[in-house]
DNA sequence: GCGTCGATGGCA
DNA sequence: GCCATCGACGCG
Protein backbone atom coordinates (compact mmCIF):
# COMPACT_ATOMS: atom_id res chain seq x y z
CA UNK A 1 0.00 0.00 0.00
CA UNK A 2 1.54 3.23 -0.98
CA UNK A 3 1.02 6.63 -1.67
CA UNK A 4 0.62 7.77 -5.45
CA UNK A 5 3.65 10.24 -5.91
CA UNK A 6 3.81 13.78 -8.02
CA UNK A 7 5.45 11.68 -11.25
CA UNK A 8 1.72 9.33 -11.69
CA UNK A 9 0.03 13.03 -12.32
CA UNK A 10 2.34 14.12 -14.79
CA UNK A 11 1.70 12.19 -17.72
CA UNK A 12 -1.40 12.69 -20.53
CA UNK A 13 -4.74 12.22 -18.96
CA UNK A 14 -6.00 9.50 -20.96
CA UNK A 15 -2.98 7.29 -19.36
CA UNK A 16 -3.98 8.58 -15.56
CA UNK A 17 -7.72 8.13 -16.30
CA UNK A 18 -6.73 4.19 -17.29
CA UNK A 19 -4.39 3.50 -14.65
CA UNK A 20 -6.37 5.16 -11.91
CA UNK A 21 -9.26 2.26 -11.37
CA UNK A 22 -8.30 0.32 -9.54
CA UNK A 23 -6.19 2.50 -6.94
CA UNK A 24 -7.85 3.76 -4.09
CA UNK A 25 -9.24 7.82 -3.63
CA UNK A 26 -8.89 8.97 0.61
CA UNK A 27 -10.30 11.75 2.23
CA UNK A 28 -9.80 12.52 5.48
CA UNK A 29 -12.37 14.51 6.84
CA UNK A 30 -12.73 16.39 10.39
CA UNK A 31 -11.51 13.62 12.25
CA UNK A 32 -12.76 10.38 10.03
CA UNK A 33 -10.86 9.10 6.67
CA UNK A 34 -13.18 7.98 4.36
CA UNK A 35 -11.67 5.66 1.84
CA UNK A 36 -13.11 4.34 -2.10
CA UNK A 37 -11.62 2.48 -4.99
CA UNK A 38 -12.31 4.27 -8.25
CA UNK A 39 -14.06 1.98 -11.28
CA UNK A 40 -15.06 4.78 -13.19
CA UNK A 41 -13.34 8.41 -14.68
CA UNK A 42 -12.73 10.14 -17.88
CA UNK A 43 -10.30 11.65 -19.37
CA UNK A 44 -10.39 15.30 -20.59
CA UNK A 45 -7.51 15.79 -23.00
CA UNK A 46 -6.82 19.31 -23.47
CA UNK A 47 -7.69 22.53 -24.62
CA UNK A 48 -8.13 21.07 -28.22
CA UNK A 49 -10.77 18.67 -26.22
CA UNK A 50 -14.26 20.49 -26.90
CA UNK A 51 -15.75 18.59 -24.07
CA UNK A 52 -12.68 19.96 -21.75
CA UNK A 53 -13.59 23.27 -19.68
CA UNK A 54 -10.54 24.66 -20.48
CA UNK A 55 -11.47 24.88 -24.44
CA UNK A 56 -13.03 27.76 -23.80
CA UNK A 57 -10.08 29.26 -22.39
CA UNK A 58 -8.14 30.23 -19.54
CA UNK A 59 -10.37 32.06 -16.60
CA UNK A 60 -10.58 32.14 -13.17
CA UNK A 61 -12.74 28.82 -12.83
CA UNK A 62 -10.27 26.66 -15.42
CA UNK A 63 -7.06 28.22 -13.86
CA UNK A 64 -5.91 25.08 -11.72
CA UNK A 65 -6.16 22.90 -14.97
CA UNK A 66 -3.24 24.85 -16.17
CA UNK A 67 -1.03 24.30 -13.38
CA UNK A 68 1.12 21.12 -13.01
CA UNK A 69 -0.61 17.89 -13.09
CA UNK A 70 -1.47 16.71 -9.55
CA UNK A 71 -4.22 19.21 -7.79
CA UNK A 72 -7.35 18.59 -7.87
CA UNK A 73 -10.00 20.49 -9.93
CA UNK A 74 -13.47 20.59 -8.32
CA UNK A 75 -15.63 22.81 -9.91
CA UNK A 76 -19.68 23.27 -9.05
CA UNK A 77 -22.55 22.32 -11.28
CA UNK A 78 -26.02 22.58 -11.74
CA UNK A 79 -26.95 24.60 -8.76
CA UNK A 80 -26.12 21.40 -6.68
CA UNK A 81 -23.49 19.29 -7.55
CA UNK A 82 -19.71 19.33 -7.18
CA UNK A 83 -17.48 17.42 -9.67
CA UNK A 84 -13.94 15.77 -8.74
CA UNK A 85 -11.55 15.89 -11.33
CA UNK A 86 -7.26 14.82 -11.05
CA UNK A 87 -5.26 17.59 -12.89
CA UNK A 88 -2.63 15.73 -14.93
CA UNK A 89 -0.16 16.91 -17.12
CA UNK A 90 2.28 19.32 -17.49
CA UNK A 91 2.05 23.07 -16.46
CA UNK A 92 0.26 25.29 -18.97
CA UNK A 93 -1.70 22.06 -20.86
CA UNK A 94 -5.11 21.82 -19.27
CA UNK A 95 -5.29 17.55 -18.70
CA UNK A 96 -7.70 16.43 -16.72
CA UNK A 97 -9.42 13.30 -15.42
CA UNK A 98 -13.22 12.94 -13.86
CA UNK A 99 -13.64 10.43 -11.27
CA UNK A 100 -17.08 9.15 -12.10
CA UNK A 101 -17.73 6.23 -9.35
CA UNK A 102 -15.63 4.46 -6.28
CA UNK A 103 -16.83 1.42 -4.66
CA UNK A 104 -17.06 2.52 -0.42
CA UNK A 105 -14.03 0.91 1.24
CA UNK A 106 -14.00 -0.31 5.09
CA UNK A 107 -17.35 -1.71 4.90
CA UNK A 108 -18.62 1.81 4.66
CA UNK A 109 -22.07 1.67 3.31
CA UNK A 110 -22.73 4.62 0.33
CA UNK A 111 -23.50 4.59 -3.47
CA UNK A 112 -20.62 6.09 -5.18
CA UNK A 113 -21.95 5.32 -8.61
CA UNK A 114 -21.61 8.81 -10.29
CA UNK A 115 -19.97 11.47 -10.05
CA UNK A 116 -22.41 14.38 -8.06
CA UNK A 117 -23.21 10.89 -5.37
CA UNK A 118 -19.14 10.58 -4.57
CA UNK A 119 -18.07 13.67 -4.02
CA UNK A 120 -21.38 14.45 -1.80
CA UNK A 121 -20.97 11.03 -0.04
CA UNK A 122 -17.46 11.25 0.30
CA UNK A 123 -17.61 15.27 1.22
CA UNK A 124 -15.93 16.63 -1.47
CA UNK A 125 -17.00 20.16 -2.38
CA UNK A 126 -15.10 23.36 -4.46
CA UNK A 127 -13.14 24.14 -1.26
CA UNK A 128 -10.50 21.44 -2.18
CA UNK A 129 -10.35 23.10 -5.35
CA UNK A 130 -6.61 23.25 -5.91
CA UNK A 131 -5.44 21.63 -3.43
CA UNK A 132 -2.31 19.37 -3.84
CA UNK A 133 -3.27 15.56 -4.18
CA UNK A 134 0.48 14.23 -2.33
CA UNK A 135 -0.70 16.10 0.58
CA UNK A 136 -2.41 15.20 3.76
CA UNK A 137 -6.16 16.08 3.22
CA UNK A 138 -6.55 14.51 0.09
CA UNK A 139 -5.03 11.91 -2.01
CA UNK A 140 -4.78 8.17 -3.91
CA UNK A 141 -3.07 4.92 -2.67
CA UNK A 142 -2.22 2.12 -4.67
CA UNK A 143 -2.79 -1.01 -2.82
CA UNK A 144 -1.46 -3.45 -5.95
CA UNK A 145 -5.05 -3.87 -7.01
CA UNK A 146 -5.28 -4.92 -10.49
CA UNK A 147 -7.69 -3.99 -12.74
CA UNK A 148 -8.89 -7.46 -15.41
CA UNK A 149 -10.15 -5.71 -17.99
CA UNK A 150 -10.54 -1.67 -18.65
CA UNK A 151 -14.25 -0.97 -20.96
CA UNK A 152 -14.46 2.19 -22.38
CA UNK A 153 -17.16 4.39 -24.11
CA UNK A 154 -17.71 7.91 -24.92
CA UNK A 155 -18.06 10.37 -22.03
CA UNK A 156 -20.98 11.36 -20.60
CA UNK A 157 -22.80 14.81 -20.95
CA UNK A 158 -21.26 16.03 -23.65
CA UNK A 159 -23.14 15.70 -26.46
CA UNK A 160 -22.18 19.18 -27.15
CA UNK A 161 -18.47 19.11 -27.92
CA UNK A 162 -19.04 17.90 -32.18
CA UNK A 163 -16.37 15.53 -33.29
CA UNK A 164 -15.20 14.87 -29.70
CA UNK A 165 -18.36 14.15 -28.03
CA UNK A 166 -17.63 10.30 -29.65
CA UNK A 167 -14.04 9.99 -28.47
CA UNK A 168 -13.59 6.59 -26.26
CA UNK A 169 -12.52 8.59 -23.62
CA UNK A 170 -14.68 7.10 -20.72
CA UNK A 171 -13.16 4.37 -18.64
CA UNK A 172 -14.22 1.93 -16.16
CA UNK A 173 -14.07 -1.35 -14.31
CA UNK A 174 -16.98 -3.55 -16.19
CA UNK A 175 -17.27 -6.07 -13.27
CA UNK A 176 -18.01 -3.06 -10.82
CA UNK A 177 -21.75 -3.07 -10.15
CA UNK A 178 -20.58 0.90 -8.90
CA UNK A 179 -20.39 2.14 -12.30
CA UNK A 180 -22.78 4.86 -13.35
CA UNK A 181 -25.71 4.26 -14.99
CA UNK A 182 -25.40 4.45 -18.89
CA UNK A 183 -23.67 1.04 -18.73
CA UNK A 184 -25.13 1.16 -21.90
CA UNK A 185 -23.68 3.24 -24.39
CA UNK A 186 -19.98 1.20 -23.89
CA UNK A 187 -19.71 0.47 -27.68
CA UNK A 188 -17.05 -2.22 -26.48
C1' DG B 1 -37.58 -0.61 -17.10
C1' DC B 2 -37.74 3.23 -19.72
C1' DG B 3 -38.07 8.56 -21.04
C1' DT B 4 -38.90 13.17 -19.41
C1' DC B 5 -38.53 16.93 -16.37
C1' DG B 6 -37.35 20.21 -12.69
C1' DA B 7 -34.15 21.66 -9.05
C1' DT B 8 -30.71 25.22 -8.48
C1' DG B 9 -26.62 28.53 -8.93
C1' DG B 10 -22.19 29.87 -11.06
C1' DC B 11 -20.37 31.17 -15.11
C1' DA B 12 -19.35 33.47 -19.65
C1' DG C 1 -28.89 30.44 -21.37
C1' DC C 2 -26.17 27.08 -20.77
C1' DC C 3 -24.31 23.11 -18.04
C1' DA C 4 -18.74 16.76 -17.24
C1' DT C 5 -26.13 15.51 -12.63
C1' DC C 6 -29.69 13.24 -10.05
C1' DG C 7 -34.05 11.60 -8.37
C1' DA C 8 -38.92 11.75 -8.91
C1' DC C 9 -42.54 10.77 -11.66
C1' DG C 10 -45.61 8.70 -15.23
C1' DC C 11 -46.21 5.10 -18.05
C1' DG C 12 -48.82 0.64 -18.66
Amino acid sequence: MKKIGTSFFRRESEIVARELLGKILVHRHDRSVLRARIVETEAYVGAHDLACHAAKGRTERTEVMFGTGGCAYVYFIYGMYDMLNIVTGPKNDPQAVLIRACEPLDGWKADLSGPGKLTKAMRITRKLNGCNLTGPLLYLMDDGARVEKIASSARIGVDYSGEWKDALLRFFNPTSKAVSAPRKRLRK
